[in-house]
DNA sequence: CCTACCGATCGGTAGG
DNA sequence: CCTACCGATCGGTAGG
């Protein structure tokens, strides 16, 4: 009896997620995927139908997984300000745990078929909403600035958690959580030291 | 007598530039190409020496634009708050100007030869250090935070000055100088409201 | 800048 | 899961 390995469906998602966000979804041929996992090229279409299945695949797990890290935030009753934190610090940890399908799903979206594609951008239409309503109600509860403008605060927020693929080393000295700490703490209060007396 | 248009060679880039940040660029053939400008495929080698000549051309443009647009900072003598509103400026101009060619350079440098992905990397790291310059200057100036990580901090500014790529649109409402003014607004002074008789 | 072509490689399939 | 193969398309070249 040998160790349950992983199902051979999901390591042909693992190798794939991995080969196409270090060459490439055009880049990555399904002979090296196959290579990868010791097979013959024609041999994983015995368990799967193509390789867009393969990218759209990767792409809604990703989706999923970072509507499962925000969805249950929306209703949460905590001050915009903690609320705001946690969610970078969900939104960040989705992306460090899962940095292949991360960088797949940030680049190689425009190539799927226009279903999938539809899909993606319905998903950053709820993302960005999301980011745009804790800033909305931050502003209500009197905690955020009256001055912002919730889309470009959005815009700024989402770049700081999405760019994180870019550089973040899972391996590395910083969890997620330092990173989102660290981020919140600068995007709340700010670079400049305090003025004193500065507020209403 | 006609309009002196652009060269050739120019036009091919321009193009290619569209082509790649679009589909990609080993989705992009270069018959795909040719058939944008009215040629037929093999009549492009008459004005290239290859595909890769095309990306590695793109590639160092780019950064060329943004190392242009930085470099004489480094020394300005200004406030690191002005300074930083002044860099975020310039940078999302370079973004906001080149959107094809940007595009391609934060998708595809992975996919250059060795040497042409030696000089992105070693781009990034002179940007990277530029932003963390600027941050300690800041810091020492007594200007910013004392607890600011330079590091860290210059993440979050290239995440938001880079980002840009993704979704800013050049017709659109807002120029380069409102998005940067309004990130540095952000940055400098934070989102929370500014508490009564907080700091020094 | 075009026509015609090269070898290589692609995603995918048939049959076992 | 393999062997053997399909038509299509790739980047690039020769010769004009």
């Amino acid at each position: 009896m040998t160790e349950p390995s992983k199902p051979r469906r999901e390591q042909i998602l693992d190798s794939a997620s991995r080969l196409f966000s270090e060459r490439g979804y055009h880049a990555t041929s399904m002979r090296d995927l196959a290579g990868e996992l010791g097979m013959q090229g024609g041999s994983l279409y015995a368990h799967i139908s193509g390789k867009e299945e393969l990218l759209i695949e990767i792409v809604n797990q990703a989706s999923a997984q970072f509507d499962t890290a925000l969805f249950y935030l929306r209703d949460d009753p905590r001050p915009a300000a903690d609320k705001l934190r946690e969610a970078m610090h969900r939104h960040i940890r989705v992306v460090a745990d899962n940095m292949d399908s991360a960088t797949v799903f940030f680049h190689e979206w425009k190539h799927l078929s226009p279903d999938a594609y539809a899909r993606v951008t319905s998903w950053r239409d709820t993302i960005d909403q999301f980011y745009r309503d804790l800033v909305t109600q931050g502003i209500e509860q009197g905690q955020f600035r009256a001055d912002l403008d919730p889309k470009m605060t959005a815009n700024l927020i989402l770049s700081a958690v999405n760019w994180a693929y870019t550089w973040y080393r899972p391996g590395g000295q910083m969890t997620p959580r330092d990173v989102a700490d660290q981020y919140a703490d600068m995007l709340l209060g700010g670079l400049l030291v305090p003025q004193r007396g500065e507020g209403s």
